[in-house]
DNA sequence: TTGATATTTCAATAATTGTTGTATAGTTGC
DNA sequence: GCAACTATACAACAATTATTGAAATATCAA
């Protein structure tokens, strides 16, 4: 993970389309979903899914295999661990006291509850 | 967290710029560091700065506090964790045994490297 | 008060991104 | 071969975002 791919990862999270199409997946994984299928879910015109679609997959965040005429995509969860990974490495250096409490991910099934709602200090 | 603050954070990090800013305060956490001092370690021009220091204040991901006549920013660390706690919720429906292995966010100060293939390039 | 410092706001411009319709390419089944 | 279906590529236009310098606001120090 270097910069260039976590902006990339980011811009492509960052519209309203995209994010509906990634969680879409991410809730569809591990089997994903054929392009058709998704623009019915979220009701979007196949032009503007595809050019999504493209954006997500050429970011890393979708996997896509054909299967016939169809074009399977899926969530490539990985990608998703390794930015969260770029993001916290650092944090805090020297004042670990400080930190994330996380478990953050871990709300993945394993369903830990133990974040959601518990503030940190706060400044506000 | 819902659909439109998760897609403003992540509006807020698709911009080299902001994605240096947020990670030099989350290496700067918890103290934060005045703009200035931003300013001088990134290179940019203040109005620049301020720019890209307003659009991540407003998205939530930094607090600022007036110092005298400086600004001190710092990283809400809160708010990322709830971003990925929104981006994991629901994944994997049914299929728990493929989901994250993470860990994830815990490579933050506990230093699991379990999950990833690299760990950061620090190199802004 | 005056002048220096720190940061933001404003306005103009440059650059990028999103959406849509039409056209194209590949797959299926007859 | 042909026609129907799935999806992507291209082009035009609309909309948004990034960058910069100049001016404004606020604090500090004398």
């Amino acid at each position: 993970m270097d910069k260039q791919l976590a902006t990339t990862i980011f811009e492509s999270l960052a519209s309203g389309v995209r994010l509906d199409v990634y969680r879409l997946l991410v809730k569809n994984a591990p089997n994903g979903l054929v392009a058709g299928e998704i623009a019915t879910q979220l009701a979007l015109p196949p032009t503007n899914l595809s050019f999504h679609l493209k954006a997500l997959t050429q970011a890393g965040l979708l996997s896509v295999v054909q299967e016939g005429r169809y074009q399977r995509y899926r969530a490539n969860l990985a990608v998703m661990r390794d930015l969260i990974g770029y993001l916290t490495a650092e944090c805090c250096t020297g004042h670990p006291e400080q930190c994330f409490e996380t478990d953050a991910a871990a709300g993945c099934c394993d369903a830990k509850p133990t974040l959601s709602s518990t503030p940190t200090d706060s400044t506000s």
